[in-house]
DNA sequence: ATTGTCCCCTGCCCGC
DNA sequence: TGCGGGCAGGGGACAA
């Protein structure tokens, strides 16, 4: 489910509901995710306090006082809910973290994400991140970085965007709506993106991410904040899931059928058949 | 090495 | 009302 804004906002609300809480018991009533969750896990964490948060990519990583971090990532439909007391539990209530300022459970239907954890001090060696992109915010990422990396790609564009060894944290909303932003074609071979274009995007991306975040991201379906409101960026979506709908500020009218869905990569992406080149 | 395809899993919506 | 097909904020394992 979630793209970096929504898992920004998890994070931080996290940060602000339970703080630097003692992890009092972890309990798994279902290790089977993308990865098994170790079997070691509860072990590990239980009886540390909280000392650091941080989203690194579209993961939520929690650092302990025991010289181990929580890695957290929330798939397709992952939630994170928090309470104050030990609620009633739902059909996919997966893992259910009990601390000293609240209860944090982990609702995952799909069960496509992923709870692990490491050494603090190994993360950035850490398989999972080892071959992470930049960070869109990273100041290191500059026009001429991202041009680099495109300048020998034939894929399009789109896919490249969805590529998190490049950027990572861009997911398949957002990549369509900093494009249109960008006034780019999703379909257009990256390598064909001049060095003014890709400034164009990154400031793009930057744009709609920070935008997305102020918003609280973007509720289609499963995603919700902590408790249990709803983001609202989704009504400031330009094109995403708008097939056949005009784009904001039309001027193009709908004599072209107005906004387009192609599938790239197995992902549907939308696009104005106007403003995008 | 890069690029496409398929798969993991559950739920929901649509058409018949 | 029921059933099958297609689709969904992600990412990894393969094959070519």
């Amino acid at each position: 489910m979630p793209e970096l804004p929504e898992v920004e906002t998890i994070k931080n609300a996290l940060q602000k509901a339970i703080g630097y809480a003692n992890i009092v018991n972890v309990c798994i009533n279902d290790n089977r995710f993308r990865q098994i969750i170790p079997d070691d896990f509860a072990q590990k964490i239980s009886g540390s306090k909280i000392t650091n948060y941080q989203r690194i990519a579209k993961y939520i990583v929690i650092s302990l006082d025991n010289g181990y971090s929580i890695i957290w990532h929330l798939g397709m439909s992952g939630r994170v809910k928090i309470c104050d007391t030990m609620p009633e539990l739902e059909k996919h209530d997966h893992v259910v973290f009990e601390t000293s300022k609240g209860i944090v459970i982990y609702h995952d239907p799909r069960r496509f994400g992923l709870l692990s954890y490491c050494k603090t001090d190994e993360l950035t060696q850490n398989k999972i991140f080892k071959n992470s992109g930049l960070d869109p915010f990273d100041e290191k990422l500059t026009p001429k970085f991202l041009h680099d990396k495109l300048k020998n790609k034939k894929t399009a564009i789109k896919i490249a965007l969805l590529d998190q060894r490049i950027i990572n944290g861009i997911g398949n909303i957002y990549a369509s709506e900093a494009l249109f932003e960008a006034k780019i074609l999703p379909m257009r071979e990256s390598l064909s993106l001049s060095l003014a274009e890709c400034k164009n995007l990154i400031a793009a991306i930057r744009d709609i991410l920070q935008k997305a975040i102020a918003a609280g991201g973007s509720t289609l379906r499963d995603y919700k904040k902590p408790d249990g409101s709803l983001g609202y960026f989704q009504n400031q979506h330009c094109v995403y899931n708008k097939t056949g709908m005009p784009c904001p500020d039309c001027t193009c009218g709908l004599k072209n059928g107005g906004i387009q869905k192609i599938v790239l990569g197995g992902r549907s992406t939308f696009f104005c058949p106007e403003k995008q080149k």
